[in-house]
DNA sequence: ACAACTGTCTGTACGACGTACAGAAAGGTA
DNA sequence: TACCTTTCTGTACGTCGTACAGACAGTTGT
């Protein structure tokens, strides 16, 4: 038979870099072909439909993250957490329009069950048991996917993004802009809440959760 | 001047109607009108376009949450944060479809505002500082509309979702069909795991995020 | 060496989408 | 009654996902 002009890896790359590129809205079947040379129903060979094409991309991201940096000695399970959930945000961020994506696909290939994987085993080393460290590693992971998500859905979603200071600043320019009259907290605490799209907010919240977790 | 044939709000719940019968895929401009019997330019008189329809959408289904759940005394702060989180997550699993608009719209809008404000009230009244506060009302935020959006990512998206026992029998069953062979704790973990997208996981997860933000 | 087979890719086509543009319809105001 | 402004209609364009049919080119069996 005839061979094949790409593999699946070159054809979920060119999508990826059609997203970082153009953002969420040049990511189509027909821009990845026209991106290949290719008839728009040649990517039809790789992929069974664009939904397909989206899963593909979002396991592809989140094998960018270091996986490695939850390996390490047990007493270290809090720093190989936070090593590596920093690792992913980064990521996230690198392909911001790729998110949206991770947060409508069903997060059971292999590259998500390794991260499961080492996240119980941290927890375990952390003293959790096996029920009490899935929940933490689920907690994790929805903070981890959820504030990436809200982080990129205040940017136009291509890469690279904005430096966080000027995302700050813009949201602090928001939020002097909304008419706060009626939430005397929240006018309080605007320059704090310009700050929740930081990594600083990040680390924070991921420290609370860890707190928490692992009790008192 | 010719008078209107519908008001906004009309107009935005016949299209959160389609959304929780059809699904996200079911929302379009063309059907908003149809449902209206009108032609699909029509439309355009009540919303400047599609992404300005789906943040009146996103902005309705959060206003449904019961907001005065956070009011109460301040030794309650705890129980007002967790009913009103308890109710916003009724809300968003009753309106699956328009999960994934509250994740991509910025949420500044007046009914954001006063959850916010009463968020960052219950924290004060737990005895975090402002920013603290801040930080805690982001993180909690974080956690409800990234649990939401997680869970829905596993239904097709239309109203109402399958009762809780049969969405979390469906992911035993994934899990069950998945290879865990060279994931030990994974595959001990599976029962858990399955149990992710229950409100019993919500609370838990919840739970652990408030004893880590008000410390041990 | 040649024919048959089988996956890869091309070409064409369809219905749905968002929305731009021009004009008709209808009610308020002079 | 004549105008004016806004609402809504009608038509149109380019883009999308993808179904279907067939051309093409290696592989395999003889």
């Amino acid at each position: 038979m005839r061979p094949r002009q790409f593999d699946d890896q070159q054809v979920i790359d060119v999508a990826l870099g059609l997203l970082d590129t153009g953002g969420p809205g040049a990511l189509s079947v027909r821009s990845v072909a026209a991106a290949l040379n290719v008839n728009p129903n040649a990517v039809y060979t790789y992929v069974s439909d664009k939904a397909d094409l989206e899963a593909a991309i979002a396991e592809r991201v989140l094998g960018m993250a270091d996986l490695s940096a939850l390996d390490g000695p047990p007493s270290r399970w809090r720093q190989r957490i936070e090593r590596f959930c920093l690792s992913a945000r980064e990521v996230l961020l690198e392909h911001p329009g790729a998110v949206p994506l991770l947060m409508r696909v069903p997060l059971q290939g292999p590259v998500a069950l390794a991260i499961g994987e080492g996240l119980l085993q941290a927890y375990r080393d952390a003293g959790l048991s096996n029920p009490d460290a899935a929940r933490a590693t689920y907690a994790v992971i929805v903070h981890l996917l959820g504030s990436a998500a809200l982080d990129v859905a205040e940017t136009p979603g291509t890469a690279p993004l904005e430096p966080e200071t000027q995302r700050v600043a813009a949201r602090r320019a928001a939020f002097d802009a909304a008419p706060l009259d009626d939430f005397p907290l929240t006018a309080a605490a605007v320059p704090t809440m310009a700050t929740w799209v930081s990594q600083k907010q990040f680390r924070w919240s991921l420290g609370r959760l860890l707190d928490g977790v692992v009790g008192s």
